[in-house]
DNA sequence: TGCAGGCGAGATAACGTTTGCGCAGAGGAG
DNA sequence: CTCCTCTGCGCAAACGTTATCTCGCCTGCA
């Protein structure tokens, strides 16, 4: 009785049990037209949909939630949301998440192990149905308190065992390649690595990739030029000061990430280097600003959205069993993007205070 | 029956029946306890934390949300999460929604009103508390949907009525005459400024502080000084090019965004014009990647934290009734930052291919 | 024509909370 | 000592779905 008068206001959100009584058909039928269940008859389920229509009614995702135990809810944990890395795979995970009908959770961790803790717990409760944890680096221990409760993960590079657990592959030798066969082209000999913080895993690969390109194409690097970074513009100034205090700098340097690159541009800046003329500088990530900088940044690029793309997929192949001819193949390419930060290498080396500098020449004049 | 036996296994998940079995009290003292209802005595609410304690229980938010009516969620509209201006606003919302115990739904238009019309659905769908429309402008029919739902909204600088509806006030003024200022003191006479588009209430209300604070330093601004960009880095190249190639140009410029200044920097780098030598350059918003620029960007800071502060402090008066005492008062102040892209006029006026100018110096010797 | 079998739709029990209501017990007043 | 009030806890009814079970009807075959 009190169900039957309920929800008879205009202005109320309609029910399904409104949506029942106007099509005349029970809130069971409306429920099964609304899932697209087989064995509803075409003709009552027009009378459903045009119900629906007519009402304008939307099911209450909370309550489907709490009976079906999906939330169609997708994690999403990034290191830090300032760092122009990750703008770009929000972007997409949020477009291919939507299309696939889930709505996403975000937190940034700011590589901070407790907020870290926090997200997890908070995404716990919103009973996501799986995350993505795209941070460079994770802690043992959360990590374990994710795989205790029965969510599927998705990481980048780094692989822990488990059947609710997968990988995504990025494939850096091919874009890494790419660069150091472009300076080689242009002629140069003198090239050099500001790495990552190397106890990153994706730090120590993008490392070896340089390596191993370098040693294709029969050049043998100096020890000093193979730098440790820390992935931050101050630790790109700092490392690009060492190599031009040394006296001997490369012609080229190739960085770990953008940032590092955009260190070293300002490191050139600043002693009055010109850059291409002086120094080629090849940066990775192919970050948005990369194309801002000035001169517009030569970069490796790996494609957020196709990283977005993966985890989405992988995590909806945990959720929705897919046909059998469906071979999942989580991996993302990597390219050269060539702007204007590369050319021909310097005639004489550079040094500091040369007539060749351009800015001192004039303060002198 | 089936009641009494169920979730005794040790795996699953704990409900709050098992915290009341443990604690010997009913679910609602355990639900009373949770939501700190008064009227429970302490001795059975520290036998209930315990228990909550001892299963690490945590309670069912779509049950809560199905019964309560509030999901706890709050929805944030953006433009375009890749434009930098955003990022730092997300951040500052997601902090300052989680600590008052909300989670956030975040979307991003893309400027398209039909992409915007479905992130109002989604959020309508997922029966979010409130929603805060950071978007530069609004189209009125989605406002109207949106407004049809009781759904408290927050805006920026623009104010339709309504009881639900609030509005975040930025003093555009304040930071816009230290900028205005900060030039007159180096010496700066001739002062340009590249607006937005106009049809933004925003974009004009920067021009309008600009022009307010130019004259009340006595300045009289030649009309073709004041140039209508886009808010785009091409915007800024070209409109800058625009003036260059006028013959007469400011030798102060500042711009309504810190993307057109970045554009502007381009501009005149190609023109192998010196910044601050020749130029003098002041950006808007003061984004991050206004310190990463050659030379650092000097900005007018609008906070994106304190923006976004009042957003969901906007949001939550209308949600949870304050104490009469607060009064609310949404209001975001803006500052100049101070960097190295701003410095004494040039002596002479700049001329292109002038001898001053560096890299041609070089190039010709 | 009668009966078995199958299929489609309706009734209803969950899902895990919050919350109004009633009731029991304690304490105070007459 | 009795009655009344007040306080604090438990019972049970929602909240809006999905899913299971059941029942009725139709079809096809003997």
């Amino acid at each position: 009785m009190g169900r039957a008068k309920r929800n008879t206001s205009a202005s109320a959100r309609p029910d399904i049990h409104a949506v029942a009584r106007l099509a005349r058909v029970s809130i069971a039928t409306v429920s099964r037209t609304i899932n697209n269940v087989a064995t509803v008859d075409p003709r009552l389920a027009q009378r459903v949909w045009k119900a629906i229509d007519t009402l304008g009614y939307s099911p209450n995702t909370q309550a489907r939630a709490l009976v079906s135990g999906r939330s169609r809810l997708l994690g999403l944990i990034i290191s830090e949301i300032t760092n122009p890395f990750f703008p770009e795979l929000i972007q997409g995970f949020e477009d291919v998440a939507v299309q696939n009908g889930y709505e996403i959770l975000i937190s940034s961790t700011n590589y901070d192990p407790q907020r870290m803790e926090q997200c997890i717990q908070r995404m716990l409760e919103r009973k996501v149905d799986g995350v993505a944890v795209m941070t460079f680096g994770i802690e043992g221990p959360l990590l374990d308190r994710l795989a205790q409760r029965q969510i599927p993960l998705v990481f980048v590079d780094v692989a822990p065992n488990g059947p609710l657990f997968s990988t995504i592959e990025v494939d850096y030798r091919h874009g890494i390649r790419e660069a150091v066969q472009h300076l080689a082209v242009l002629g140069h000999r003198r090239i050099g690595f500001i790495s990552g913080p190397l106890h990153l895993h994706s730090a120590r690969e993008r490392q070896s990739a340089f390596l191993r390109a370098i040693g294709e194409i029969g050049l043998k690097l100096r020890p000093d030029w193979l730098q440790e970074g820390n992935h931050t513009l101050e630790g790109g100034i700092s490392v690009m000061q060492k190599l031009l205090d040394s006296g001997d700098p490369p012609t080229a340097i190739m960085t770990s990430n953008d940032m590092t690159a955009i260190g070293v541009l300002h490191a050139l800046y600043k002693a009055e280097a010109r850059v291409p003329e002086d120094f080629s500088v090849i940066g990775f990530d192919d970050v948005t600003i990369a194309q801002f900088t000035l001169p517009p940044l030569t970069s490796v690029q790996m494609s957020r959205h196709e990283l977005a793309r993966c985890a989405v997929l992988a995590l909806r192949d945990h959720l929705e069993p897919q046909p059998s001819s469906y071979v999942p193949r989580y991996k993302v390419q990597t390219k050269l993007i060539v702007r204007q930060s590369t050319g021909l290498p310097a005639a004489r080396p550079f040094r500091r205070g040369n007539s060749r500098n351009a800015r001192k020449a004039v303060a002198q004049s």
